[in-house]
DNA sequence: GGCTTTCCATACATAAAAGGTATGGCTTGC
DNA sequence: GCAAGCCATACCTTTTATGTATGGAAAGCC
């Protein structure tokens, strides 16, 4: 049983007759009725009578006939589906974020504009912070991550420039240090300091630390928050200040006041893109694509490499 | 796309390995790659990278799995679907039957023995009179009818003798009639009759009519009922006496008292199975082969004949 | 690092299948 | 009885599929 057999079959049953389909399929008579013939010896059954006036169906030939249209039509269905998904206009995109980006607006304006070109697809965020979604982007169950990373160069990832952060001073506002805010570090070395955990984000830990090495600045931890977000939070509730990355700034919170401090916004603090090399999703590459749009050719993308 | 290209995707899928899959569906390597590579023209669409170890699946590659072995799987039970259709084994069978041979043992047999050997078989028993019967198996509604017939010939129908039934007195048990039986039609002239209808099986109604005429006989009727069963109900309820078809006494009625009259039983009443002879089901066959081992190789088989 | 192995791709030849043409037999309708 | 329409068969051509031989590329192994 093969397609051509059933789009034939099809034609003979609704023209009713072998020659009548055979100009419907633009196929001589005889091979049409060879074809059948075959059809008929694969399925071991008759499936219709022959007459001077045309065919006949039998029972075998009416209970084909409906099922050849069901086959017919999800082939159909398939090879759409197919194509769908090869351009990227169906599917399935999961984009890991860190929550501190969430509200910046050139990454906002990606994701929108994402779910906007293609509304076909199922466009899934996660909020998890760079060393999760580095597993994730390495085990697949992530397609692109938007993280830290200590270089463009990552094995088996490509990864693309979205932009610098930099380091600021998150004050809460009812504080004397936001009546007075300080021009450096030097201010802030009895200050109560609230600090992330290394394992949430590694590199962007490792970063800030080797900075404050240079400066040979330490701070006075008093308390650890799991990520900016709630970090921030217990700066404004007044347990102490922190340095949190200049994104954070993106939209105001309440009860907080940042500060700039040239020390701070010395370091740098990369932002990329990455996802894994071998991933072949039109999909991703949409979004890709639309990541140059939205920040610009400015960013350098990279082949990951192995080793 | 075609059957034999998603046969072969999906032992490639499955082996991971264009090679391997060749060995699996015993086909040369090369002409793996060619229909792999002419399916993926079809479609317009990558369905695997290319390795030395292998292929990897893409996204569509991996989408098209999933719905090759569904096609794969649908292909297979269309073909076990039609064997079993082919065999008689599955399918549809409309038997009408008049409701006064329901009860007929050979019959009971017949419905009762059909139903164990093709439980498959949706078999589906329409009482129905003789004539609405006739109409039915000509327009396809039925495929097989137990019924009377004017004659073995029938245009466009097979037919079969089952048995011969004659003609009975059934009388009320409670009446004179019962205590001191008839023993001549000639005792019933005076006698009030339930009769039915000629259009309800107009060949049961003439051939008895034919018979009464032969003899000079003419009921009284006061009473009219549709069927043999409301005729035999207002018979047990008194309202006067009928005569029925042998078979009717097949199983006893309270209230009735069924009498052998040599004149009634010189009336033949010859009851046939009769089908559509264009009627190529093989459940049909299958019922007309039981047919002959329940009701033996006394009856006549004839070909319908147009005309 | 060269060697071997294991893939896939290509080129070409061969076998199989599908399609085309011509024709004949059968039924139907005039 | 004759023409028309339909299906089947025979035979030939074209297309498609398969097989064999071979080459290149990558991975694993001394």
């Amino acid at each position: 049983m093969e397609f051509r057999q059933l789009d034939y079959f099809v034609a003979v049953v609704e023209t009713g007759s072998i020659s009548a389909a055979s100009r419907r399929v633009h196929v001589a008579q005889p091979a049409l009725t060879r074809q059948m013939r075959l059809l008929e010896d694969d399925l071991d059954t008759r499936l219709f009578d022959r007459h001077a006036r045309g065919i006949r169906l039998t029972v075998a030939g009416r209970a084909l006939y409906e099922e050849a249209i069901q086959l017919l039509d999800a082939r159909a269905q398939i090879k759409a589906r197919l194509a769908a998904l090869g351009s990227g206009q169906v599917g399935k995109l999961c984009l890991g974020i860190t929550v501190t980006h969430l509200w910046v607006p050139d990454v906002a304006r990606l994701m929108g504009g994402y779910r906007q070109c293609y509304p076909g697809v199922a466009f899934e965020v996660f909020p998890l912070l760079s060393g999760p979604q580095l597993e994730r982007l390495r085990e697949g169950s992530l397609d692109a991550g938007i993280l830290y990373l200590d270089s463009a160069e990552q094995p088996g990832l490509e990864t693309r420039l979205l932009q610098h952060d930099h380091l600021m001073l998150a004050v809460p506002e009812a504080s004397p240090w936001s009546a007075a805010p300080p021009a450096s570090l030097d201010e802030l070395k009895e200050a109560d300091f609230v600090w992330g955990f290394r394992s949430a984000s590694p590199v962007y830990y490792d970063r800030m630390l080797a900075h404050f090495e240079r400066l040979s600045f330490s701070p006075r931890v008093v308390q650890y928050g799991a990520d900016n977000i709630t970090i921030l939070s217990m700066v404004a509730a007044g347990l102490g200040i922190a340095i949190v990355p200049s994104a954070s700034s993106a939209h105001p919170m309440p009860g907080i006041r940042f500060v700039h401090l040239p020390e701070l916004e010395a370091c740098d603090m990369p932002l990329w893109m990455a996802w894994r090399a071998s991933n072949d999703s039109p999909a991703l590459h949409n979004l890709v694509g639309l990541v140059e749009e939205v920040f610009g050719d400015g960013g350098v993308s990279s082949p990951g490499q192995a080793g």
